[in-house]
DNA sequence: ACCGCTCTCTACCAATTGGTAGAGGATCGT
DNA sequence: ACGATCCTCTACCAATTGGTAGAGAGCGGT
């Protein structure tokens, strides 16, 4: 599959996930994106009938492929700490790797945002998941007892907070270097290791 | 002040911050922003030059009221655990009663954003001071040592997150009451003792 | 009565927006 | 050779955008 030309439709649908996932969705238009692409709208038009089409599509993708890595993690069987360590592992591989696509996620869970019903609708089974699992480590004892799902939202806000806050980072004078992003991880997975291990 | 007729120029900057805080500040228009009001947007422009003026007032405006919490709290001089328990119920309050305040947080921190610099400049000072905090809390023992600077990060986003992220909350099936505000703070603040608490 | 200042308005503008209509080239099976 | 289908284009449009110019209302001071 490497090197093999893209489709049109897959090439505007890569570069509206960076444009939404960066700048956001009322912030790029067509024209802006056709023209990167060295196209024109109508085309981006021939192949989704309406600009919120495309949004959709793109989070449609990127919710497909988001899930994928979590599923292949569940698919390793690992349990206790070390499964949440290689999740955070692979959810900073991905941040490192696609900004943009952490960068739509958080675009499309804002307030006034459309098109949260379809995000919601990917990852519902995998929030189920991880909420058995989280309860299932707690019963066994391999895991500080808590609420799971408000332990899952605490551990959702710190992941994706600690990946894609670049901004505050920056504000804070951290370095954003790839062995920043390192660090980064290592300190985070410190982090949560505490707050995870059973008294 | 309380009751005071305000301004027409605080009314614009109370309303810019609600809608840029939920919708973002492309997808607010000054005619939109002025009907709200009841006023014509040439009056928005006789306040403020241009749309991105309003902007960067409002960013002003609601790091200023942000950064007095901070103050506020810092004042009062409480050490260990309590002052960061301290620190989350007010961040819960401001998102509470002002939402659209962490949103608008939320806007500015965005990769593509402008004015980033205009917050940092506010938020500066209060990062070095709790970045100070941590570190003479871990010197002093009443904390568990690690990097200050990344486990600052690390509370920042889990707070942040779990105040505001409320459409992830309601995809995790978390129910949004005020009962429920109070839970996820209570919760959090277990998540934080116990991933603080010296060994 | 008049001036000057503050404020909000109407009128207008060029540029950009998302979207429509349809022409025309390429490629295919027949 | 021919039509059909697929794809990308030019031409165009009404609505909305941020912003300008300037009229006029209200008001305090002289």
């Amino acid at each position: 599959m490497v090197g093999m030309p893209e489709s049109t439709r897959e090439r505007i649908l890569d570069a509206a996930l960076r444009a939404y996932g960066t700048d956001g969705f009322a912030a790029t238009s067509l024209d802006a994106l056709a023209s990167e692409l060295g196209i024109r709208k109508q085309t981006i038009l021939y192949y989704f009938p309406t600009k919120q089409v495309v949004f959709e599509a793109v989070v449609d993708r990127a919710a497909t492929d988001l899930v994928k890595v979590f599923e292949e993690e569940a698919a390793r069987g690992i349990v206790g700490l070390d499964q949440v360590e290689a999740i955070v592992k692979r959810v900073f591989r991905l941040a490192v790797r696609q900004p943009e696509l952490l960068g739509l996620i958080r675009e499309v869970t804002r307030p006034g945002s459309l098109s949260i019903d379809r995000l919601s609708a990917h990852t519902a089974p995998i929030f189920d998941r991880a909420r058995d699992f989280l309860q299932r480590e707690m019963d066994s004892g391999r895991m500080r007892s808590s609420d799971p799902e408000m332990l899952l939202l605490s551990l959702y806000s710190t992941v994706v907070g600690v990946a894609t806050e670049l901004e505050v980072q920056r504000a804070m004078g951290i370095t954003d270097s790839l062995r920043g992003a390192v660090a980064r991880r290592q300190e985070l997975i410190r982090f949560l290791r505490a707050a995870l291990e059973p008294t």
